[in-house]
DNA sequence: CCAAAATGATCC
DNA sequence: GATCATTTTGGG
């Protein structure tokens, strides 16, 4: 049998089958590896390339549901578009191994059917025990003795004169059921439209892709919410994908607050416990829904009838751990395989998803403002040119006066940076050079709350000096440029009676503390909220009617393909918190570019201009959408072994007609925790896969151990 | 000279 | 990813 392990190998290994064993494709398995043991997933028949001789005997079989096929397969498919090992796209498969083990049991008691017996007097205490197990389960006997009122010594008596029986019964987590027969919020005429559409699809048990668009506040989230009703009305599964950073507090209770149970949570904070019984409800089809970061695509549903990928724009969908995959994308794929409608909401959708829309793959629904419900923030650049911030400030006077009044009104603003700590570089007034991370290309940032100086890239630290390194100057390092901790400075100088709070990931260290800041922001009990990314996600205030974008040049500089979009898409989002419910919100933007098309298309609200916009200048480029790309990053910690290898690579790189390689370059950060970084850019026709290039290019090249290659297909950021 | 440390190959 | 064999390094 062949059979994949979780292990990044070039591919799944033979083993033999011993006598008397039956094992079938999905089953988990425990196989010998060199001179240890190891879980894998049997995969199929054998190969037969490896010599009979050389097989070994699998060991063992896990008393675990099997992986289905759909799974399997996608796992396959995943492998095979992102060239990462199969091994290594399993083990994402198999987040919780502990799940696979034997399940605990328990003895619980039963009444005999046949036992109308008089050897035992029955007392009253007795009859009460059977009273109990009349209608309803069969009970443990610490459950059974409670509810009935007795000793646990009675059951005890009971089951040795042969009045009760007991039986071994595997523990379960009870999970509570989202019900999908409630009545919904009472949808206004287009969201209505909206919900009976993704409704179709969804009891349509057959893969289809929709794309559900609607600005902040149209009430996306109320209309999928009636196709995952759909899905749970028919017995099946619902998955719901969220940025990490969007599964809050606020929207759980929404979702409590419409199906009467919170859904299963799947995300990197749960305990090994938590793990393990989510992911056996959700193997044997007793979890309802669930939702979860990216990681949730490879859970073992038994029966997924939809999936709902919110936010679906956002970048953290694609990141790397081990495997480079976009959880968008992916969700697709998974969703063709289940058979299962796939729902992509956002407010600001990604151009890839608006070019599928456009080609006519993905279906949409588009959601107007509702009437009566708030409008968007009205918006409004401010020049940085013409209107500077006093010497040493970061805020314009206009933005000043604007919180002031607020501030007199009661009612909330919303300082938005997104860099942490109190300053972007220190430079030394000695010798003019800036504080450097020792193993990164790329400057310490000041943390003054916490008193060091920190490395963004890598999380080096060190304490702050008084002297330089270089001249040895005493006190003479000035930090430059602003960061939210130092902007936390400003606005304490400026509005000293204000409430204000720093909403940061340093500042809040856990999921908890970041709930209670929003809960504390929802009650007006903080006037001035000073953010980073953190703040600009999925919340609800409504006593907030004013949202100042302090830098919103960051990001546009710097040539990576996305910064436009990114930077529109994050600074709509932003702007969309303002002025919920009946006040009228403002959005200020600071820029020293009012010029810029993304500057314009805010300002004038018009985010169809800007899709249109930008989506011809890819078409011209060749760009994503309209083309594929795929970056290859070269590191190690010698710099002239990665430019051997950078130059090999070079060598064998493919000619063909629209096909561009180029590169070598120095990665945007050639320096990175010691490594040195060194990239190649693949660009080709949309209509060609660069799979089948990738694997005959780079299977010619010879890697050096210390020297890695990492492949990205569809890299999100340059970085 | 030896031994710890780094590197590389292999696992079916 | 873990393990074992092989090569390199560095301290005396």
């Amino acid at each position: 049998m062949r059979v994949l392990l979780p292990l990044p190998l070039a591919d799944a290994y033979d083993y033999s089958v011993p006598e008397g064993m039956e094992v079938t494709a999905g089953h988990f398995v425990v196989v010998p590896l060199g001179r240890r043991e190891t879980l894998g997933v049997v995969w199929g028949e054998g190969s037969g390339e490896v010599a009979e001789a050389k097989l070994r005997d699998i060991v063992g079989i896990l008393p675990a549901l099997p992986m289905a096929e759909p799974l399997r397969r996608f796992v396959d498919w995943v492998s095979a578009y992102t060239l990462a090992p199969p091994g290594a796209v399993l083990r994402m498969a198999m987040s919780a191994p502990s799940a696979l083990e034997a399940p605990k049991t328990e003895l619980v008691y039963r009444p005999v059917a046949a036992a109308s017996d008089d050897t035992l007097k029955m007392t009253a205490a007795r009859r009460r025990v059977l009273e109990q197990l009349k209608e309803g389960p069969a009970l443990s006997a610490a459950e059974l003795a409670h509810l009935a009122g007795v000793g646990t010594s009675v059951i005890k008596t009971m089951t040795s004169a042969g009045l009760l029986e007991a039986v071994e019964r595997v523990v379960r987590r009870r999970f509570p059921q989202p019900d999908g027969t409630r009545e919904g919020h009472t949808l206004s005429p287009d969201q209505k439209v909206a919900a009976d559409s993704l409704v179709e699809k969804v009891k349509a048990h057959a893969f289809s892709a929709t794309l559900l668009d609607g600005v902040p506040g149209s009430g996306k989230t109320e209309v999928y919410f009636e196709a995952i009703a759909a899905a749970l009305a028919i017995g099946r599964q619902a998955l719901v994908l969220l940025p990490e950073i969007a599964l809050t507090a606020q929207w759980l209770r929404r979702f409590e607050d419409r199906f009467g149970a919170a859904p299963a949570a799947w995300h990197s904070g749960l305990t090994s416990l938590e793990r393990r019984e989510t992911w056996r409800g959700i193997a044997e089809g007793r979890v309802g829904v669930v939702v979860g970061a990216r990681s949730a695509l490879f859970l073992p549903f038994a029966d997924l009838g939809l999936i709902v990928v919110d936010e679906e724009h956002d970048g953290s969908f694609k990141q790397d751990d081990g495997v480079s995959y976009n959880a968008r994308d992916m969700a697709v794929v998974r969703a063709r395989l289940m058979a299962a409608p796939i729902v992509l909401a956002s407010a600001t959708p990604s151009l890839e998803t608006v070019a599928n829309v456009a080609a006519g793959r993905y279906g949409s629904q588009h959601l107007p403002a509702r009437p009566g419900e708030r409008r968007l923030a009205t918006m409004a650049a401010i020049d940085l040119r013409r209107e500077p911030p006093d010497r040493g400030r970061w805020l314009a006077p206009r933005v000043v006066k604007a919180m002031g009044e607020v501030l007199a009104a009661g009612e909330q603003t919303l300082l938005f940076l997104n860099r942490r700590g109190y300053a972007p570089f220190t430079l030394c007034r000695g010798c003019g050079r800036g504080l450097e991370c020792p193993q990164c290309s790329a400057w310490l940032v000041e943390h003054r709350f916490r008193r060091t100086l920190v490395c963004h890239h890598c999380g080096y630290s060190e304490p702050p000096a008084r002297s330089c390194k270089h001249c040895g100057a005493v006190d003479q390092f000035v930090a430059c440029g602003p960061g939210v901790e130092r902007l936390a400075e400003e606005a304490l100088e400026l509005f000293p009676e204000a409430r204000t709070e720093l909403f940061t990931s340093d500042s809040l260290m856990n999921r908890n503390a970041a709930s209670e800041a929003i809960d504390r922001m929802e009650k007006g009990e903080i006037d001035i909220l000073i953010g980073t990314q953190m703040a600009a996600k999925g919340h609800h205030f409504p006593k907030l009617t004013l949202v100042v974008v302090v830098d919103a040049d960051l990001g546009l500089n710097g040539g990576d393909l996305r910064a436009a979009e990114r930077t529109f898409q994050l600074l709509y989002q932003v702007a969309g918190r303002a002025g919920r419910e009946d006040r009228p919100g403002r959005a200020l933007i600071q820029t020293h570019m009012p010029e810029h098309p993304v500057m314009q298309a805010l300002v004038s609200a018009d985010r169809d201009r800007f899709v249109s916009a930008e989506l011809a200048d890819r078409a011209v480029a060749k760009m994503p959408p309209y083309g594929r790309l795929a970056s290859l990053i070269i590191s190690g910690p010698d710099a002239a072994a990665v430019d051997n290898v950078c130059a090999a690579i070079a060598r064998h790189a493919p000619h063909q007609t629209g096909l561009s390689v180029l590169g070598p370059s120095p990665a945007p950060l050639a320096l990175l925790r010691g490594r040195h970084r060194r990239r190649f850019l693949l660009k080709a026709p949309r209509d060609v896969a660069v799979q089948p290039l990738l694997r005959s290019w780079l299977a010619q090249i010879g890697l050096p151990g210390s020297v890695r290659l990492q492949i990205d297909v569809d890299p999100y950021s340059f970085m």
